[in-house]
DNA sequence: CGAATTGTTCTAGTCAACTAAGACACTAGA
DNA sequence: TCTAGTGTCTTAGTTGACTAGAACAATTCG
């Protein structure tokens, strides 16, 4: 797993490291027992002090996600995402399919994003933020 | 329009300000001419400071997107977006059809958005952050 | 003109996010 | 046992986001 921290979107960086974590255990890509990379790897690929680090680790960690070993690393303790592999991966191609239009169509990325904002935010209470 | 904040999403206030013009913008559901809301108005409705109210409406000037006139309001100044609303529509419908198939198949919210945030970083050497 | 409405500025302060550098505590492996 | 690698804590400081309340400036309209 490797961390990508974009100073520009404004949303605070531990908070990054969080949501890239949580997106990868529900897409599957991280699972009980796998070692989350090093707070001092962290620090030395994205940048982010090692503090700013913890803070996320710390948060994971509080919500259940991971559990830190002091001395050995930060492993994942639980699985996040309700849905069979299969069924995912046939959902993204159909939407790998419908981007692809919606770009060939002229869409930016910016214009796909606030579609998919506003076509999400119809069905629920909440929007995306 | 309306603005809705969300506190919980760590988001600063001022950038969800700015992104909902953004979007509303680029779904067509602002042209130019219409005014935006009074500052006071934006105070009064979510809750933020006049000041940070400011600063929203500051940036989106400094973009050329919007216009402020003392005494009589704030308007729109430039189109955002690319594309023919036909397009558009159609290309929603068919999105929207996509989420309800998701989320009959058992996937939430949460789900849904790592699966197309997933999907939209592949395409570009950027993430949606 | 006069009053209401609007954007704007100012001062002052609080709080969260982040950084820096160092030290400590625990664990695994040679 | 020793050493390297790990998470963790401490202290100190900077910056940006936000709030509060008040005042000022320009426009609109009766």
């Amino acid at each position: 797993m490797e961390f990508r921290i974009d100073r520009s979107s404004g949303l605070p960086a531990y908070l990054q490291l969080v949501r890239q974590v949580r997106e990868a255990l529900r897409l599957g890509w991280l699972a009980p027992g796998d070692r989350l990379p090093t707070v001092r790897d962290v620090v030395a690929t994205s940048g982010v002090n090692a503090n700013t680090v913890l803070k996320a680790y710390r948060e994971l960690e509080l919500s259940g996600l991971v559990e830190a070993r002091q001395g050995s690393g930060t492993f994942i303790k639980a699985r996040l995402g309700s849905t069979d592999p299969e069924v995912m991966a046939a959902l993204r191609t159909r939407l790998a399919e419908w981007v692809r239009e919606a770009r060939e169509a002229g869409l930016d990325i910016e214009d796909i994003d606030a579609l998919v904002r506003s076509v999400l935010s119809e069905g629920e209470g909440v929007a995306v933020a």
